[in-house]
DNA sequence: CTGTATCCCGTGAGATACTG
DNA sequence: CAGTATCTCACGGGATACAG
């Protein structure tokens, strides 16, 4: 079993940075984690849920996520419209791993937030 | 054992984003790969490994980390100066996290490239 | 309800030159 | 070698108004 390695050459398109580069956004893993948590879920309510996300930023992120494969859209030609997002598999197999960094962030946070404050450049 | 939850609360400093938020720069992941692999290095090594990080936003990267306590600084006193960095505990804690996301991102890049071409808006 | 279309601004980040 | 200091610019992202 080969080391868990990385490829740092320059142009070369390292795998890491082209999936974190969107998962780097400021709402994708949120949105990852809700859908995780709530399986399929409309618009109006991860907008509801989020809490601070502006509508045009909302959809630019659910495109993106399902452009990657991570969610799917569905929607249901009712009156008013429903639309309803859920993960794909793939968003699936991913969301573990966020989960686990949002457990990490969630035990760490409280310490880094101080030591931020007492950090002196 | 509770459901791995999170808030969603507007303006309740959510711990994923706190700390999301710094790991979603453009170079803080791939410093961390990096000193998680290699164990210490020096500045200018980590530059040359990277690729194409400016001088700016590596220094700016590394306070980052420094002041999380993610990463730790050690200078040497020689001539010309050495200053080394790498992981500390907390540091090491977060690696396994970020390696999985990365092995994730390995996995999963070509078919998700694939995708976002085929994608149409 | 679920988006699109503009306008606008702050900041992330590169290039370059300089310092201890 | 390991940074700092500016300058500059593009773009992420917010506010608002409009559309299907």
């Amino acid at each position: 079993m080969k080391k868990s390695s990385v490829k740092f050459s320059p142009s070369d398109k390292c795998p890491v940075r082209t999936v974190l580069d969107r998962l780097g956004d400021k709402w994708s893993v949120l949105v990852i984690l809700l859908l995780g948590a709530k399986g399929s879920v409309r618009f109006n309510h991860i907008q509801k849920e989020i809490g601070d996300v502006s509508q045009k930023m909302l959809t630019i992120t659910l495109k993106s996520l399902e452009a990657d494969g991570i969610v799917s859209r569905h929607v249901f030609a009712e009156v008013p419209i429903r639309v309803e997002y859920r993960l794909t598999e793939r968003g699936e197999s991913l969301l573990p791993h966020i989960q686990q960094l949002s457990d990490w962030a969630e035990e760490n946070m409280r310490q880094i937030l101080k030591d931020r404050k007492q950090y002196v450049a």
